[in-house]
DNA sequence: TGTTTGTATTATAATAAATGATACAAAAGG
DNA sequence: CCTTTTGTATCATTTATTATAATACAAACA
């Protein structure tokens, strides 16, 4: 599994690799029944410490993502994510990525059109 | 100036700070000219320390937003904010929360609807 | 000069992230 | 049963980030 994570990013290495694996299963690139690599053999294709993937992989089990076996180790469930869509944090997210587009220039319909097609391409 | 700060949240103070004025000025609720609360206002206001307002300011000053003068205090800029709209960190941020809202179940049609409506409530 | 503003500086504390090392428990396979 | 492999727990350490407090300085006016 090729996971690229960014090690000058603000982005906490565990959070790297929890949003690559959501959006991985997201695009169908990974799906339900597969099995995720190992924490310590991801921890060294990555370079980090066992402990650092598995708080992404503890993440990604509470959220519903993976469920965990101790012989064989994590897999995708069938289940997606808990959670509502449109909550709260994904109204301020999404807001605040509108609103700094607007504050950089781009007009309504340049947004629209944007992120329709990374909708689009999510989706496909 | 009314912002809403959550002390609970994983988003530090400043970012919170920060990202509420961002929205503010993109939603023409805080206008170009309009003066910000001094720097020891807000941290008041907040029940922040000044520093932390600082750090919030100084990153609006490097992005753009605001202009700073020593005796008037901050205002906002006419230029809006440095930066292409649509760059990689856009993306990457628009793809994880398209990606988490269709693991929580929602469908294409959804969240095309959902985003919309929020860039025009943005936009309005 | 006095006032007000942002900014700089120093130091401290708390929290988060990441790590290393080790050990334990679970679950299978031989 | 023993061995192997897996996740998990635990402890300790280090580093980075956040937030703070206090103070002082510089800038820009009235």
């Amino acid at each position: 599994m090729i996971l690229k994570i960014d090690m000058t990013s603000d982005i906490p290495i565990y959070q790297q690799i929890r949003n690559q694996i959501v959006f991985g299963v997201a695009k169908g690139n990974i799906k339900a029944g597969d099995s995720l690599p190992t924490v310590r053999q991801l921890a060294n294709d990555i370079g980090v410490n066992p402990m650092t993937v598995n708080k992404a992989y503890a993440l990604l089990k509470e959220e519903g993502i993976i469920l965990i076996d101790r012989r064989h180790g994590a897999k995708i469930s069938n289940l997606g994510m808990k959670g509502n869509a449109f909550d709260p944090d994904f109204d301020q997210r999404a807001e605040l990525l509108i609103a700094e587009a607007r504050m950089k220039g781009a007009s309504r319909q340049d947004v629209k059109m944007h992120i329709l097609n990374l909708i689009d391409s999510v989706y496909e």
